[in-house]
RNA sequence: GGGCGGUUAGCUCAGUUGGGAGAGCGUCUGGUUUACACCCAGAAGGUCACAGGUUCGAGCCCUGUACCGCCCA
């Protein structure tokens, strides 16, 4: 057989998107047609159409591929579906961005036309994530790719929208809301982020109305004092008691307001008195409500006053008003004081402008049923968050569950399915576009020109995506999906809005685990972010490392439950591992010079074959165990180590012993075991690192058309073999310890030493070492090795202790003796910490009494092996001092 | 104000029924072993935040404190 040659220099760049060409050309990423296996399922969270992908969704993404891969090879039909989400308010800022950097608005060119240009920016854009998403090595099946925007998901948003309409469940009304004022458009609860703002209390009078007296007002928003309509205080407040029910001046309009008790009011909070603005403060709406109050909305939809104020202010913003409010207030003066005061202001979620509480009439969700189901969902076990306590921040979330503000005046989404009679005035709510109304029959309607929360239409995507409403094969397969990959932020915008839909019109939960991943930090624990500019590129990490090792890396750091910091150069370690996969697999192949392979009834296996067979399958079932329970960075530790440490460092260094033996049938018998290993190690490896074990599997002398849906190696009970391993590990304890005393010693590696060994009679350890002599040699590079019941030490000896053997290096080189001493009294002295902590506990009465058997026999099998070591310690000690 | 999480080697972090403190990176020593210097062999380095408690035994369980972070009000 002619060896096959791997290029020196490992480049991931050379095979990478070849790789992925071959796997798509050949339609690897679709399900198998395998009706009698369990399907396993992901759809993607979708990522904004128009963003860059960035090192979240990298972690995001490479951790569905590994769970995806890992299920493929398992021989279950796999489907990863991915797509894109059409991101109403984020799109439509990127294009009126773009009009504005050639001087047009939006209003200029009109709805029609805003839209054709965004879906053209869509088009554009649309390419670039995904090809990142295939950068990176996601096992997506393009085929099934879907658009929120798509046909077929509008037709789901709009008979969710319309059946939810029908059984009462959607809204429209007026009430307050979130309103984004550089957004232009309402926002629901979710989005609105709350922030801690060093502020300002303004402390200042309402003078009555009948002149008697005043009442001091405490206000973090003194401009919202043109909307008022009352001053609230508290019904038990005797300062104020007597002014219930009598009249304010309110300063600077003119009108009156009324002096209401609500023990909503604070006593002890800033005066004891609040101004009351319904349209403008949750709270106060609250009170309005409860008081039949007037609600004036004083502001117009970009932020600035509008006409409900005296006219020296309308048209301010927000912020000139305040300073001139408290100017004239001032010259009035009624002004007190202002004072340093923290508090709590909500910002919205997307372009981080200070949200106003806004009188607005929109349409809502209401939540409490579907949230109802939700919870029930949970609480019958049908859906398990990994880890576990985001299921507080789940049942949280719809214990306290508000209605949902859907409406956004945006132009960019799924339009609103209800158009307006003009002639009777009165709603029609369609799933198709309708030329009349229903009601008088008029053609004179139009549509609601607002469009619906793009969480709406993402909140239908695990079964919008597979063909719903429509009842498609794939939906019937392949619902409910298996697992939802994402991040905590996204819990209640999303995760919880996908199991109510699901529950709702699918009967059954979207997904049945959710895994919620950490988000990627800086090394400083800060979020990554662009004005920061501590961002990593995952494109950037693939170009100079490549996927795997971005793939690899991310695992390996994937703790259940925690962020993950980490920094450009983290993925090093994904790489420098990559890089020793090719290396063994290179050193292998280039030992096919020559050989032929045996047939595998024919081998007789060694104990070093049973060992790696036995590590191999311990890591096979660790990985099994780990995938189950999401615990990415004890999958990919178990292969990483059975790799470097079991395979090559251990195993390949003694098959070289085999390799360069001379004899033709033990070097065949050891390249078709270093062969079929290495097969399997790939097949391992694959779902961390596809590319570099695909590349490589197929230079194989023997393999499957491909790896991605080679059988994934599975524990098996018959390799087991826990003796083989224990008389492996006093192979490794010897030649760590001999190779301890090269080291120390400085007795280059190159310079062959004399080594003796004794172990004690009939031993388990003598057997071992007797029978694997030629190992140890090969590994300590020995001359000459004696293995025996009776050496006694010389001066010229240098010892090495270990369980139940003690070995001496013969050296010309004259001992430092000094150095010698030091090393020996130093070890001497860890035994004695250790012998008089295991005496201590075996002194112990109640130890003996109340510790299982094997804790304590185990103990004094340790004082055993002490004192043995201690003795031998003495011993060399005296020897060196004679 | 309510809730959740964190504090283990210089750095980033593992440590799953309480019974031998670990990894990667970094540091130091020695090596151009024809698989790999993205490497090999070895070493140093830790009062497991602090204070109590439970237990024969605590990094792990309980209580409290300090600091840091996140979510919700």
């Amino acid at each position: 057989m002619k060896a096959v040659e791997l290029k020196k220099a490992f480049n991931p760049a050379d095979y990478e998107q070849k790789i992925y060409k071959f796997w798509i050309d050949n339609k690897l990423f679709s399900p198998n047609k395998d009706r009698n296996k369990k399907p396993y399922v992901i759809v993607i969270p979708p990522p904004n159409v128009t963003g860059v992908l960035h090192v979240g969704h990298g972690l995001d993404n490479s951790l569905q591929d590994i769970l995806i891969r890992y299920h493929r090879m398992l021989g279950q039909p796999t489907l990863w579906i991915p797509g894109t989400d059409h991101a109403g308010i984020a799109t439509q800022n990127v294009v009126e961005k773009k009009l504005k950097d050639r001087g047009i608005s939006k209003n200029d060119i009109g709805r029609e036309r805003f839209i054709d240009e965004t879906w053209k920016v869509k088009k554009e854009h649309h390419g670039i994530i995904t090809e990142q998403l295939k950068r990176l090595g996601a096992s997506c099946d393009w085929d099934r790719e879907r658009f929120t925007l798509d046909a077929g998901l509008s037709r789901a948003v709009r008979e969710v929208f319309v059946s939810l309409y029908e059984k009462g469940l959607i809204y429209k009304g007026n009430y307050l809301i979130n309103w984004c004022p550089s957004c232009g458009t309402a926002i629901s609860d979710d989005e609105v982020e709350h922030e801690e703002i060093k502020g300002k209390m303004y402390h200042y009078y309402y003078p009555l109305a009948d002149g008697t007296g005043r009442i001091p007002i405490a206000t973090t928003r003194p401009e919202t004092m043109l909307g008022d309509t009352a001053v609230a205080v508290h019904p038990d407040d005797r300062r104020y008691k007597n002014l219930i029910g009598k009249m304010a001046a309110l300063p600077l309009t003119g009108r009156k307001i009324p002096v209401i008790a609500d023990s909503y009011v604070d006593k002890e909070f800033g005066s004891g008195a609040v101004k009351v603005t319904p349209a403008h403060d949750p709270n106060d709406y609250e009170i309005g409500i409860r008081h039949s109050l007037e609600k004036i909305n004083i502001i117009n939809p970009d932020g600035t006053l509008n006409k409900n104020v005296p006219p020296r202010y309308s048209g301010l913003t927000i912020k000139e008003a305040r300073k001139k409010v408290i100017e004239d207030l001032k010259e009035e003066g009624l002004f007190i004081k202002e004072e340093d005061h923290v508090h709590q202001v909500g910002h919205c979620y997307r372009c981080h402008t200070v949200i106003e509480p806004y009188l607005s009439n929109q349409w809502f969700v209401k939540m409490k049923p579907l949230a109802e189901q939700a919870l029930k969902a949970w609480e019958h076990g049908k859906v398990k968050f990994f880890p576990k306590k985001w299921e507080n921040t789940y049942t949280h979330w719809l214990n306290n569950i508000r209605d949902w503000c859907i409406s956004r005046q945006l132009w960019w989404g799924h339009r609103i399915p209800v158009w307006y009679c003009s002639t009777c005035n009165k709603m029609t709510v369609s799933r198709t576009d309708p030329d009349t109304c229903i009601h008088c029959g008029s053609a004179d309607i139009y549509q609601d020109p607002d469009v619906l929360d793009t969480w709406f239409s993402s909140a239908l995507w695990p079964f919008s995506t597979l063909g719903w409403p429509e009842k498609t094969k794939d939906l019937e397969f392949f619902y409910p999906t298996s697992t939802l990959v994402t991040g905590y932020d996204i819990i209640f915008f999303w995760v919880a809005r996908m199991i109510m839909m699901g529950m709702e019109f699918m009967k059954e939960v979207p997904f049945k685990d959710v895994y919620i991943h950490g988000l990627i930090r800086d090394k400083q624990g800060r979020k990554m972010s662009k004005s920061l500019g501590n961002g990593i590129d995952p494109i950037e990490i693939v170009d100079e490392y490549g996927a795997d090792a971005f793939k690899f890396t991310t695992a390996f750091l994937s703790v259940q439950g925690k962020d993950i910091l980490m920094d450009k150069e983290s993925f090093k370690m994904g790489s420098k591992f990559a890089n020793k996969i090719w290396n063994a697999s290179r050193f292998i192949l280039m030992n096919l010079e020559g050989r032929k392979l045996v047939d595998k009834s024919e081998i007789t296996y060694t104990d070093e074959d049973l060992w790696i067979f036995h590590r191999i399958n311990k890591a096979a079932e660790t990985v099994e165990t780990a995938l189950k329970t999401y615990r990415f960075n004890d999958a990919a530790q178990a292969v990483y180590e059975y790799f470097w440490n079991d395979y090559c460092d251990w195993f390949l260094e003694i098959s070289k012993l085999s390799l360069y033996s001379g004899s033709p049938s033990e070097q065949d018998r050891i390249i078709t075991v270093l062969i079929s290993l290495l097969e399997e190690s790939l097949r391992l490896l694959h779902p961390f690192l596809p590319f570099i074990t695909e590349e490589i599997y197929q230079k194989l002398p023997v393999h499957l058309p491909n790896i991605i849906r080679a059988p994934y190696p599975e524990y098996s009970g018959e390799r087991s073999k826990p003796e083989i391993e224990k008389n492996f590990s006093y192979i490794q304890e010897l030649v760590r310890a001999v190779r301890t005393v090269r080291s120390e010693f400085t007795i280059p590696r190159e310079k062959k030493i004399h080594v003796a060994v004794k172990a004690e009679k009939n031993s388990s350890v003598l057997n071992t070492f007797r029978q694997k002599a030629d190992i140890i040699s090969l590994l300590i590079n020995a001359s000459r090795l004696d293995i025996s019941d009776t050496i006694t030490a010389e001066e010229t000896h240098i010892p090495a202790i270990g369980t139940g053997f003690e070995a001496f290096v013969y050296t010309q080189e004259l001992v430092n003796i000094p150095k010698e001493v030091e090393r020996l009294k130093k070890e001497k002295q860890k035994v004695e910490r250790e012998t008089s902590r295991t005496k201590g506990k075996l002194e112990n009465s109640s130890f003996l009494e109340k510790a299982p058997l094997d804790v304590v026999n185990k103990e004094r099998e340790k004082l055993l092996r002490l004192k043995e070591t201690g003795k031998k310690i003495d011993r060399f000690l005296a020897n060196l001092s004679a």
